[in-house]
DNA sequence: GACAAGATTGACT
DNA sequence: GTCAATCTTGTCC
């Protein structure tokens, strides 16, 4: 039967669909973490993107279709998850900063040992792949996918009034893009928000 | 083939 | 607040 597409919206543009991906659900198995803090990369046209060189052996399947999965190393210890968004060939993607725990669960406190505290479980890129065990293997699987191990379900709409917006965490280069997006207050944040003008709060606007 | 840098985290002062 | 760990990827010669 004609399924509805509820994420048709990924193809955007990263920067401006950012904001959409707060309040949505990643699931794997009994695993469910609220999203509640993304950044925002434009492909080629943006520096600080694996993908601004084009694609290579690891930023691949960035430029493929959006809703699929990228994962990366990152330092070579962590790994990193981003939603791929745009259209294909554009090497766009969200990387997903924090999440939280809808709960915590007994494998998230397992594989998070160091976490003594729920917001610890998923208050980071590299934290909250480890508590919701994602790696490696699930390189480009389809998040949109009904049997997937790793899937985006919509969860409650975001107030467009509640979205913070900020400049991007640990980058080089573009830093002065704010396309990093957060729930306001949202105690899973990975980092607090910059005061004054770098870190401005919504609406969104543009 | 060699080397520098990196979308982070956690321990330590 | 400062800094080391750890190793893969991408770039350059």
């Amino acid at each position: 039967m004609a399924q509805e597409q509820p994420f048709s919206w990924l193809e955007g543009r990263a920067s401006r669909i950012a904001p959409r991906l707060l309040g949505t659900k990643l699931m794997r198995g009994d695993r469910v973490g609220l999203i509640v803090e993304v950044e925002a990369y434009e492909g080629q046209a943006d520096a600080a993107s694996h993908a601004f060189r084009g694609p290579t052996e690891r930023s691949r399947v960035m430029f493929d279709r959006a809703g699929l999965l990228y994962v990366y190393r990152s330092y070579g210890v962590h790994w990193c998850a981003n939603v791929v968004c745009g259209s294909v060939g554009q090497g766009s993607a969200l990387l997903i900063r924090a999440i939280e725990p809808m709960p915590p669960t007994e494998g998230m406190w397992a594989d998070r040992p160091k976490a003594r505290a729920p917001s610890d479980l998923g208050s980071g890129p590299g934290k909250l792949c480890a508590a919701m065990g994602i790696d490696g293997s699930h390189y480009g699987l389809d998040l949109l996918g009904a049997r997937s191990p790793v899937r985006l379900v919509a969860g409650p709409e975001v107030d467009p009034a509640r979205v913070v917006v900020g400049p991007r965490i640990g980058i080089s280069k573009a830093t002065e893009r704010p396309w990093r997006f957060a729930i306001a207050g949202n105690p899973h944040v990975s980092r607090p928000w910059p005061k004054g003008p770098a870190g401005q709060r919504g609406p969104l606007g543009k």
